[in-house]
RNA sequence: GGCCCCAUCGUCUAGUGGCCUAGGACGUCACCCUCUCACGGUGAAUACAGGGGUUCGACUCCCCUUGGGGCUACCA
């Protein structure tokens, strides 16, 4: 029998780091055996359940590029089928109504056995269990089914072979398990899976920063990067390998392999691993990764050839491609502002004022505008100068581009251009007294 | 409180009784490369929670303690 999984959220608000990797588990485990992967929306909370909450978790999905089989499956609309399984337990007499609810007769001794792909057999004890041997309401006096009802009916129907679900639901199972014998359908495997934490080891939420998918993606976080990260947490294909591919990803996923505990999110090492696939991604492709971005400030980006060199320039400066704005800002922006720590190199340096206004003139007169005559010429002018490298290029620098961190500096003259470079050394040429 | 789950460097992990004086990665620190930053390279520091067993031999198996987490809704 072929593997089928799903994922289902519930509309109720974006999609979560921890939610993402419950569907990317789903999702692997499902290519990797050549299943299906489904996606069912668990509105039957009706209050919380927003439609724009649906869409940011269908775009998130997709931009991880996380797809499903088949249509998706809304509880809202099953409400009819749900409610002839009730009746079926009604007319059983192993449900009753009570007060505009209905309650399922759940087993009051005994244990309950849950036994889990990952953990083993997982025992709950109904005589010390209180809470568990308390008749479960399936159906809310609203008329809508409660989560656990709707669950065990849904994947049944859906034919769903495994439930890969977070540990926050191992404690759901026992209450689920007694409603599939009753309703004589055949049980799924059940595979708890573990909690993304946040710092403090704590069930991962807003107050440990950003959670949400859409705000990584919109950060520049590469989706093979993310998925990649996500992939890693709890799971290791068992060789050192941290930098794996999707199609390496799904040949080697293996719910066995998963581990039983909780991982803490680390920004840090998502940031490296995200910087390690911009490294790779060749330059035209990162370029227009990198072109939204851009836009966003209102900076040129039509002249393609300089831009590529431009990127070239920064592929291994950036981590997350947002940060491309905020460096490169001195080449789309006309005019800069001096670094304050940077200007006191020469803020009054009357030898470099001289220094400044003669290298404008000397760019100002090549005839080939590219980094290396630029560099040769520049080298020869400092001689001249009497300067080192370090005192010449520093100062020139900031002059420059306003900072005291740049690309290669005469990279960084050559894609300025000769008009914004000679204009600005004399700029601070003229700042110094 | 009750029930359940979990436990290797700060973090992600390798490890399924001897290969472990515990390996890799992120981060940290030092050095190299170097026009700054970054990349890259080299090296260093840092972990089997504690206590009992089992065994010729435990990071690996069992028990207890401790610690952390989750669940305890007519939310999902």
């Amino acid at each position: 029998m072929s593997v089928k999984v799903r994922f289902a959220p519930s509309p109720t608000g974006y999609l979560h780091i921890g939610s993402a990797r419950t569907a990317l588990f789903n999702w692997l485990y499902a290519r990797h055996e050549g299943g299906k992967f489904y996606l069912r929306i668990e509105d039957t909370d009706r209050e919380r359940s927003k439609d724009e909450f649906l869409q940011e978790i269908l775009g998130s999905l997709k931009s991880l590029g996380l797809d499903w089989d088949g249509d998706l499956v809304f509880q809202s609309r099953r409400t009819d089928y749900y409610r002839k399984m009730a009746d079926l337990l009604v007319q059983k007499d192993m449900a009753y109504g009570e007060g505009g609810a209905l309650h399922f007769r759940s087993p009051k001794t005994g244990k309950i056995i849950v036994q889990d792909l990952l953990h083993g057999p997982i025992e709950f004890d109904l005589d010390q269990h209180l809470s568990l041997a308390e008749d479960l309401v399936i159906f809310k006096s609203d008329g809508s089914p409660t989560y656990n009802f709707a669950v065990v009916c849904d994947d049944a129907d859906m034919g769903i072979t495994h439930v890969i679900r977070g540990d926050d639901h191992i404690s759901n199972t026992p209450k689920q398990l007694p409603l599939y014998e009753a309703l004589g359908f055949q049980k799924p495997i059940f595979c708890h899976i573990p909690l993304i934490l946040g710092e403090d080891r704590s069930r991962m939420s807003k107050r440990h920063g950003a959670t949400a998918i859409r705000e990584y993606v919109e950060a520049g976080y590469l989706p093979d990067a993310l998925v990649n990260y996500l992939s890693l947490l709890g799971w290791s294909p068992g060789n050192n390998q941290e930098i794996i591919s999707r199609q390496e990803l799904i040949q080697k996923f293996e719910l066995k392999r998963v581990l039983k505990t909780g991982a803490v999110f680390n920004k840090e090492k998502l940031e490296w691993l995200n910087g390690q696939y911009v490294r790779k991604l060749p330059i035209p492709e990162l370029t227009d990764n990198l072109i939204p971005y851009l836009e966003k400030r209102r900076y040129k980006t039509e002249d393609r050839a300089w831009l590529e060199r431009l990127v070239l320039l920064f592929q291994e400066r950036i981590f997350t491609l947002n940060q491309f704005p905020d460096l490169a800002q001195f080449f789309f922006e006309e005019n800069i502002e001096y670094n304050e720590e940077a200007h006191k190199e020469f803020a009054k340096d009357a030898r470099l004022k001289n220094a400044f206004t003669r290298y404008a003139a000397m760019l100002e007169s090549l005839p080939v505008f590219d980094a290396k005559t630029i560099e040769e010429k520049s080298r020869a002018l400092m001689k001249d100068l009497e300067m080192s490298g370090k005192e010449f290029i520093h100062p020139c620098r900031v002059a420059v581009t306003g900072r005291a961190i740049s690309p290669s500096f005469f990279e960084t003259i050559a894609l300025l251009g000769k008009e914004k470079a000679t204009r600005r050394l004399r700029q601070a040429a003229n700042s110094i007294k």
